[in-house]
DNA sequence: GAGGTGGTGAGTCGCTCGGCTCACCACTGG
DNA sequence: CCAGTGGTGAGCCGAGCGACTCACCACCTC
């Protein structure tokens, strides 16, 4: 991006930063924020204290460098499916759904949902890296094929957000709740090809079209 | 319930009881579990650490206790329509709207999802009187129906959820996630009656059904 | 009115935390 | 070779925490 000088003990500097946030990570995500000190982050990482504070003014902002840092690597892993819309609902629910059964994914939507009364700016993270682009993405579908007239949508808010619900509701919350939770990745082919057939059974155009039975 | 012995000082033990776990809950709902404090929580209900020490062993098992009485005390409100499977899904889904709706549940929920890696346990309940009562009901009305020939469901398991995630995705996730959330009754009935729909195309008997157009 | 239950308030203990300072060292670039 | 940047380790500080103790008191019941 940017012209980066480097190349001095710069360069150190900013590994050490590195080794910080990646402990830090994962004892954010481990202990939560309150249970984590920076003496841990310190320790594990392999890095003096005053280094850490020197890098970071306070605990807060070390938290909140993490939680950036941990979204950016998220999008760079599976970039949203923006502007591709003529895919169908079939890839973005996938992708969703990819998205959903990360685990580290699922750490920091329980850290990002504890400490939002103390850092409230997180929602908007939450929102704009998580479930925003995919919303974005179905609801520009569902309208582009309401205008061709291949389906027939009044309210696409709720429409895309019925469609997401179906996925989430069912590979997001009990990952959320019960530690080792995993559903087999046929499972989720499935759940998905089964909200697809939902939407298609409920926006149909005029009548039953292509979607209607499905023996399997 | 149970013969209750009473007066003596107990009753006034009782009260305390009450006083703490009502303290308690304000404070850990609004600051979290590390946050709040033994000192800050007997100084609000007004009464002395050492009363809060005699009447619970430790910080842990007052929160428990905290999370158990809340849930109960949510049952009590609203009881989960758990037997009542002829109302249809309409009933059903209003009353788990108005369960995610309330305030204080999302709150609850919050610090649930927060202590979970600390009080695992925590998670049983959070199915047993969140979720569970509303799937099973769902579950057991597209049952009988499927089996009336009324509708046809092959995943039971699979249609019950999607249902109930087209509903919480909707009103739930803002709610939890954006401090002062909130959506108006015309709103909740909306979304129900356009889940309801939906699961009515979805899964017609045959043809389309009654379900079918639907301007509004 | 005497006994006993239960609440009270203050105090203590050991520990950990976030934050900060400072003298010293390693290494690189000119 | 030497100046300077950046990391290091140890230590200190004030504060708050959970947990526990104990002498004292208020009140009800017998």
């Amino acid at each position: 991006m940017s012209r980066v000088v480097t190349t001095y003990h710069q360069r150190i500097a900013q590994e050490k930063r590195a080794l910080i946030l990646t402990a830090a990570t994962a004892l954010f995500l481990e202990l939560g924020y309150d249970r984590t000190s920076l003496a841990r982050i310190a320790e594990r990482s392999g890095v003096s204290r005053a280094t850490l504070f020197k890098q970071f003014p306070s605990k807060a902002a070390l938290f909140d460098a993490m939680v950036t840092e941990s979204w950016s690597t998220a999008d760079d892993e599976a970039p949203p499916p923006a502007g591709n819309i003529v895919d169908g609902l079939g890839i973005i629910g996938r992708r969703y759904a990819e998205l959903l059964g990360r685990a580290q994914m699922t750490d920091l939507f329980r850290i990002v949902i504890a400490e939002l009364p103390r850092f409230p700016e997180l929602a908007n993270a939450q929102f704009t890296h998580g479930k925003m682009p995919y919303f974005e993405s179905v609801r520009g579908y569902l309208l582009a094929e309401h205008e061709a007239g291949t389906v027939r949508v009044d309210d696409v808010d709720l429409a895309a957000t019925q469609f997401l619900g179906m996925i989430s509701n069912y590979l997001f919350w009990p990952t959320l709740l019960v530690p080792g939770w995993e559903v087999s990745a046929e499972r989720v082919a499935q759940v998905v090809d089964e909200a697809v057939r939902t939407m298609a059974a409920r926006y149909a155009a005029t009548g039953p079209g292509s979607s209607q039975a499905g023996s399997r």
